[in-house]
RNA sequence: GGAGAGAUGGCAGAGUGGUUGAAUGCACCGGUCUUGAAAACCGGCAUGGGUGCAAGCCCAUCCAGGGUUCGAAUCCCUGUCUCUCCGCCA
């Protein structure tokens, strides 16, 4: 959502911005609009007024003990017209709010520019890479008996898996590593939020009106299925106006994440790479302008220290212009090595929101004592996907020896004594 | 799921059709007094928008959306949320 009066002020620059995206310009109909709407207003404002102010006098005559009869029916009269110009304004305050809700966030400056994810720019690579190619998950997992994409076919159909054993503990042991990461030495706080949203939850976070279809959403109650945490986690400071003192907040939870997939029909149909139900670990911060973009290289810091921790070969990539979500000025993709692919797989995505999100939920801050607010920053990024850490885990610690999988040494406080998963 | 009560400024809390954008208290800001502070006293203090060079003027907003009315914080309908009681339940 972006703020009209700046629209007005600069819409080359407005236009230039989306034009990186791949867009028309679109501000000259938005200004005839607003100017249109700014006429409309004035119009009915000064009726409104005449019309108190007649109206006012019928209550000065009627205490007097005067016949108001006259008076009334001159205030009856403007009536009519006020009725018409509120429904004109009410409408081009909604094609006004439509179109400037489904245009995406201005880019970065340093943002490459480039049209698909083929232009995003690697920025530096780290760990070493012990397993070229190798079995991917689904054949080590199914050998060692601990998934079954069939059994979860039959009752929830494709893009669904069942865990079974100490696949599925490692799942969880992986959750509760990040937490606890990112809990202990990175300044996040655990929340446990809840997994279904109204709309207008969505939409603070920019998912709605644009991204409908690509939400599941409940028959009888008109809740959405959260695609991502950062749902819950930003709008926890929706409609608020946070203390300055109390920023940067910095939120993290484990939950499930709910996707239609809607328009990736074929892709990554092996394997639980692209599921309609995933765990992820998702942190989002919340603070100050002045902030934010150190705070962004902080968190695409907590998300890569989890993989080093693990020992996991990743690069990170800066997504370039036709890449970058929404919602998002810039966005940082972390990318692990998967050795049953031979390539490197999204795992994680940090993205600075500025003031993108907190306009549509109204999410302020004040210095303390000071009268005046501003919109706060907000942050969010996978730190990180754990159904894709599970598969780069089984990948990576394959043992093509006895076909097992080596616990890595962070995970082995989580597993129970378990060292390595192996056929049972 | 059933029955009832409620939602007013940063907070508490008045206000049931007419100069009420809203009493009062607390908090906050400025001032007087004081060596300084406290107390006391005086004054200020909602948000969004339109218009204007500006001072200002105007409009909207008392949970949200509709309605009744010349006029709505106040009356009616719908939704959301909170609380109380009953039922059910991990």
């Amino acid at each position: 959502m972006f703020d009209i009066r700046a629209i007005r002020k600069e819409p080359e620059f407005f236009d230039k911005a989306w034009a990186r995206r791949g867009l028309e310009p679109r501000t000259s109909e938005i200004l005839k609009i607003d100017e249109k709407k700014r006429r409309v207003q004035t119009l009915l404002q000064e009726l409104q007024a005449k019309r108190n102010e007649e109206s006012k006098k019928i209550g000065i005559i009627k205490k007097d003990g005067g016949d108001a009869m006259a008076q009334m029916e001159a205030v009856a009269a403007i009536k009519g017209q006020v009725a018409e110009l509120e429904e004109k304004d009410r409408k081009l305050g909604e094609q006004l709010k439509n179109i400037l809700s489904s245009l995406p966030n201005l880019l970065s400056v340093d943002v490459p520019d480039g049209t698909d994810e083929g232009d995003n720019k690697e920025l530096y690579k780290w760990g070493d890479i012990k397993s070229l190619n190798g079995p991917d998950h689904v054949e080590i997992g199914e050998d060692i008996g601990g998934i079954d994409f069939e059994m979860a076919a039959k009752m929830s159909g494709a893009r669904f898996t069942i865990l079974i054993g100490a696949i599925a503990r490692l799942e969880r042991a992986l959750s509760q590593f990040f937490i606890d990461i990112h809990t202990r030495d990175h300044g996040y706080i655990e929340v446990s939020p809840p997994l279904l949203v109204r709309d207008n939850a969505l939409y603070g976070t920019s998912q709605l009106p644009k991204f409908a279809e690509d939400q599941f959403s409940t028959r009888e109650t008109d809740h959405y299925l959260i695609p991502t945490a950062e749902v819950p986690l930003t709008n926890m400071v929706a409609g608020q106006i946070v203390d300055h003192d109390s920023l940067p907040r910095r939120y993290c939870a484990h939950t499930p994440c709910f996707r239609s997939e809607a328009g990736s029909a074929g892709r990554d149909t092996r394997g639980m790479l692209r599921q309609h139900q995933f765990y992820k670990v998702e942190m989002v911060s919340i603070t100050t302008p002045e902030k934010s973009e150190e705070e962004h290289e902080h968190m695409l810091n907590c998300a890569e220290t989890v993989l080093k921790k693990l020992e996991l070969p990743f690069r990170t990539v800066i997504l370039c212009s036709g890449d970058t979500g929404f919602g998002a000025t810039k966005t940082y993709d972390i990318e692990v090595w998967l050795p049953g692919q031979e390539t490197y797989r999204e795992i994680s995505s940090v993205s600075n929101c500025k003031d993108f999100q907190a306009r549509r939920m109204n999410a302020r801050t004040r210095v303390k004592g000071a009268k005046d607010t501003r919109y706060v920053h907000t942050l969010n990024g996978s730190g990180v996907a754990v159904g894709r850490a599970l598969i780069a885990v089984i990948e990576n610690y394959y043992d093509p020896i006895d076909g097992g999988i080596i616990v890595p040494e962070v995970l082995k406080p989580y597993m129970g004594g378990i060292e390595k998963i192996i056929r049972t």
